[in-house]
DNA sequence: TACGCGTGGGA
DNA sequence: TTCCCAAGCGT
């Protein structure tokens, strides 16, 4: 640990400082369905969903995840096409692979129970430091940091860290502030109340420094540099790919669908036929050439698109162009489907884990023909 | 270490 | 519109 920061943290009145920020935390804890016990199978499949992604946005996903999955048990023992589809719409979907992976792990090595050792805990797929220690903390009361974008930035305030957080290397730091300041004798509300506070009060940008339980402890009020912490370097920009899909239905009314490989971008999740645009011939050549080469079928594709659909990733955005074909050509004999490639009922692809651009073509699809529908029908 | 990996919401 | 993000992990 740097003199620096040895410095800052004698600063700090530990034991007012434990009692002032769990007792705001005790008062103002937000009523979250991963609260109502300490089963660190549910404190688990929590912090898993909330990497990355807001408490509103996990809510109702949590809700239908551990009603169809309630215990280690019922999610070892699902297929892994049930957990991604629980999933859709959450992103970020190695998480739920590996989330599934790790469960199955502790039903058939730890009969079931979570471990509680730090070694152990951490050993887990998709389980990492973060992680560990929230669960070790929140679900054992067990004193180990859980340090966060929150409890960095927190942190980073409180005791004037100008470290920049994006760097991985930063965390241990945060980490060592942790162990020094954290209360033995209820780490579970320490870890929380600070989350909970960087979410709340210490927020990214106009801290409510004004309405902080712990404005008195913290060296960026006094000086007055809070909205200068935390320091985080820019991500780069993101690249953009024109992407071509296309529908293709078959005379039994199914449709053409693909699994996405075991690895990367959106891993074993369901789509429509999709490529990224090469070249300079025609999309309806490009994609016909596509449907021929790639999947085995004949089929000629409109020339214009039928909608377009923007992609945003965290790294890259699609440009997605959706074409419907006509006069598809699969005869008896044809050569049978690669693999990964298969006729689906809409019923079925209903049941498919789709990413969100996929899901909202195909519900626009399903808009759309209703109307066809209604004007046949006048 | 830096990058790949989703999505929706807010400034 | 455009950017940045929000309870990170694996490689």
């Amino acid at each position: 640990m740097s003199e620096k920061l040895n410095e800052q943290l004698e600063k700090v009145n530990k034991h007012k400082f434990q009692q002032d920020l769990i007792g705001w935390f005790e008062n103002e804890m937000r009523d979250l369905p991963w609260r109502k016990d300490q089963d660190p199978y549910r404190i688990w499949v929590s912090e898993i969903m909330l990497q990355q992604t807001r408490v509103d946005t996990v809510i109702p996903f949590y809700n239908r995840f551990m009603g169809q999955f309630p215990t280690v048990e019922a999610l070892a023992n699902a297929p892994e096409e049930q957990v991604l589809k629980a999933w859709e719409g959450l992103g970020y979907y190695s998480r739920a692979r590996n989330l599934h992976t790790a469960v199955k792990e502790v039903h058939e090595c730890y009969g079931g129970k979570v471990p509680k050792t730090p070694e152990e805990i951490a050993s887990l797929r998709g389980v990492g430091p973060y992680t560990a220690g929230a669960i070790l903390s929140i679900a054992y009361d067990i004193p180990e940091p859980a340090v966060d974008g929150n409890v960095m930035r927190v942190f980073s305030r409180i005791l004037s860290i100008w470290d920049d957080v994006a760097k991985p290397s930063s965390r241990k730091v945060f980490e060592e502030a942790v162990r020094r300041l954290i209360d033995e004798n209820n780490p579970s509300y320490f870890n929380q109340a600070l989350m909970e506070l960087g979410a709340l009060i210490c927020t990214p940008t106009s801290p409510s420094c004004l309405l902080c339980p712990v404005n008195e402890h913290c060296l960026a009020f006094a000086e007055g540099v809070q909205s200068e912490l935390p320091v985080k370097t820019r991500k780069k920009s993101t690249k953009v790919i024109d992407l071509l899909t296309v529908m293709v239905q078959n005379q039994e009314g199914q449709w053409l669908v693909t699994q996405r490989p075991s690895e990367g971008l959106l891993a074993n999740l369901w789509q429509f036929p999709s490529v990224e645009r090469q070249g300079h011939e025609s999309v309806s050549r490009e994609l016909e050439e596509f449907l021929l080469t790639d999947i085995g079928v004949t089929a000629e594709v409109y020339d214009e698109p039928w909608m377009k659909q923007d992609h945003v990733f965290s790294h890259l955005t699609w440009k997605m162009s959706v074409y419907y074909t006509d006069k598809l050509s699969v005869f008896d004999d044809a050569p049978i489907l690669p693999e990964r490639v298969a006729w689906k009922t809409a019923d079925e692809i209903e049941g498919l884990a789709l990413p969100i651009s996929y899901r909202k073509i195909w519900r626009q699809h399903l808009i759309d023909n209703e109307k066809n529908d209604e004007i046949g029908e006048k």
